[in-house]
DNA sequence: CGACCTTGTTTTAAGTCTTAAACTAAGCCC
DNA sequence: GGGCTTAGTTTAAGACTTAAAACAAGGTCG
């Protein structure tokens, strides 16, 4: 495997690259900032980002004033000089979400998908026409859109193309970027996890700013992790990663719909949760007319049922066992708890949380790791989807849509 | 923090790393195939080569007749321009080896130490003299060890210099490369923990060999992982990532000597699975004076003992439910099983083995992985622990210890 | 045995890139 | 206006890679 290539115009495209996601990070910004931020020399940050400015990438944001100097020009990214769209396909629907190039959010559409295993030409079509309506709305030509972020369930095996795996729905080897593709979606694609994308969110505007080693817990239904390590989402050999939700915990234990049994996800799912639930009132079913209301019946009724209050205890103590675990694997320095499940019960038990997973992980990197609550909720897999185009812009440094004016690839 | 990568001549510096890496790895070559290999044109192979072999570190090695044309000339690494220095710090003994830069191994010293918790300025002391013993019987001049590398129990923080945290042992932050330092050792020194070295071993030498995404799991005593990603051995944001020993996998169960309940190691360590099999047999001392021989009766009682098939069948299942973890949230190649009592069970048991771990991970990713048995042994820490030096060496590309002849750093 | 072919390695000339240093720009203060 | 300070640009030099040409060293074959 020839080492990524290394040519003297390498290093252009590497510094076109951290100036523009400097920028992009950390706001408006003077050249005289960004040289001292990156370590480039004066000459070169503006070289370059006259250059950047030049392709209509950066642009001046006002003066500001240095007292008894010139005046320093502040840059930033342009946001209007592309925008890009985040798909989120849920089991039940698919919201999308069209951004500007600073991830404003511009317009939303949402679309019901039929009950039952989906068909995967069917949710195609319905992402290609919900990705067109956002388009549409936003009253943008689809050649200013610079990619289509879409949050999946299941695993994504990034391949030429990309290919849905989601034992739960019945997709074996989905073709999914190609069905999109077929239905005459022109940006380019880039698919993804759901649970990747909403930690990669977390990550870029929530609760793992920041940080560089960070796993995002997230509880709905079922259970999964995003797992950051320097800074990108961990992949692993297939994509397959981070399958926290069906690691053992139990050995033995509960039946889990994985086929195994004692996995994390059947102790701290909804549906796990609130079965245990069932059990401890005698059988008798939880009121609520969804697995989400349900659980806030749990939650509100810890006050007043002994019963609630042992369920919530022990689901505290399987959690922060689990959270241990990736404690110790990973040594991360934050675990994010989020997914509606996790808020719901993160924002009563979080002191039980890190009381049991202080209890199970290993002293010193348990020192080093702080638990929070995430900050963005559930909706994020869309904004999530919406930063993979915008990731692959910094990291190129250069639009891909453009044919080079200056220091982009040719090949 | 800036990335690397911003100058001109940071250019040099990454070519003559991949040209040197190329030839340490994949043995004596001709510039030509040095050329097709990493990319790099005909003329800088030529360039960089011709500059390697002038600082020492690289020699011609023999002809090859090319049918019809002028015959090439092969490169590889000298092993003579350099020694290197594993160190293996057990609880019981150090041993310590001395390398050429090709590490093969020169010569070997042990030195047993005392009994009980080990005092810190003592291992230090021991250590350095053994260094030094080693350095004298392969008759080398200190000034041309490249590098000490040295593999101990516990966790190792990377600070501006190295300091151990092992539990087990009573060393709490313990700055043992200060130590070793000050009892004289002049060379660089380069501590990681035993686990970690150990696993470094089978990526370059063992059963790791050409996979980017591993999992060296450790049985011993004590229950350790190696996890590698794209590479390199993962370290998590403090350095103590990869502790799957004490990860939980019933939920209550036993206790572990790192005071928490149903570790892992508590039930596929030595201690846990012999202890199992004295309870098995009605509380009836196992046959062996220490552990490891305590534990090859017990494969050994297999074959006519249902109480010793029921623990190793047992044992199989859970290693497999800990093997199935590691599968689900790293999402390997391929799981390296050692460890003395890795080894000796997996002879016997690997089948089972592989059998729990299908029932236990998810489908997608267990089709991605293999299990094997490690090829090297818990001998490897030293080795491990030697290749340090030299992975510093491939990846600057240059001799550190000589001032610059050419594209080393200067400030 | 010498012209010609083949393959490997080195030299040459061109082009890209960063940087230090000199230089220009734009404000304040007296 | 002259001095002072800070921001940003231009210039000249040096480091690198590369394609192409040149050179090296063997074989083949008439």
């Amino acid at each position: 495997m020839p080492a990524k290539r290394t040519t003297v115009r390498d290093v252009r495209r590497h510094n076109r690259s951290t100036l523009l996601s400097t920028l992009f990070f950390d706001g408006p910004l003077s050249r005289h900032d960004l040289s001292r931020l990156t370590g480039l020399s004066a000459a070169t940050v503006s070289n370059v980002t006259g250059e950047l400015a030049e392709d209509g990438l950066v642009v001046e944001a006002g003066l500001v004033d240095s007292d008894g100097g010139r005046p320093r020009v502040l840059l930033r990214v342009n946001p209007q000089h592309a925008h890009v769209v985040g798909v989120d396909v849920g089991e039940t629907g698919i919201r999308t979400e069209l951004f500007d190039l600073a991830l404003t959010r511009l317009t939303t559409v949402d679309r019901a998908l039929p009950a039952g295993t989906p068909d995967p030409t069917e949710v195609a079509a319905h992402v290609a026409a919900s990705v067109r309506a956002a388009i549409e709305q936003a009253g943008v030509a689809e050649r200013g859109v610079l990619g289509v972020g879409v949050g999946v369930p299941g695993t994504v095996e990034q391949g030429r193309t990309a290919v849905v795996h989601a034992q739960a729905i019945g997709w074996g080897g989905v073709p999914l970027e190609e069905l999109i593709r077929a239905e005459g979606i022109t940006p380019p694609l880039f698919l993804e996890n759901g649970a990747k994308t909403q930690g990669q969110a977390e990550m870029w505007f929530g609760a793992g700013r920041g940080a560089s080693h960070v796993v995002i817990a997230l509880l709905g239904s079922g259970v999964g992790a995003a797992v950051v390590t320097e800074g990108n989402v961990y992949r692993g050999s297939t994509s397959s990663a981070g399958e926290w939700g069906h690691t053992t915990i139990v050995y033995g234990g509960r039946p889990c719909r994985c086929g195994s049994r004692g996995c994390l996800e059947a102790y701290v799912g909804a549906g796990g949760v609130l079965d245990r639930y069932r059990r401890a009132r005698g059988g008798r079913a939880v009121p609520g007319e969804d697995e989400r209301a349900q659980l806030e019946h749990l939650v509100a009724a810890a006050e007043r049922s002994a019963a609630a209050t042992r369920v919530l205890d022990e689901t505290a103590g399987y959690l922060g066992a689990g959270i241990a675990n990736l404690v110790n694997l990973f040594n991360p320095q934050r675990i994010v708890l989020g997914g509606w499940a996790g808020l719901a019960l993160g924002a009563q038990l979080l002191p039980r949380i890190e009381q049991a997973t202080a209890a199970h992980a290993l002293h010193h990197p348990y020192g080093q790791v702080s638990i929070e609550l995430a900050r963005l909720g559930p909706d994020a897999v869309a904004v999530g989807a919406a930063t993979l185009p915008v990731a692959a812009l910094l990291e190129r440094g250069a639009d891909p849509r453009r044919q080079p004016s200056s220091g982009a690839d040719v090949a």
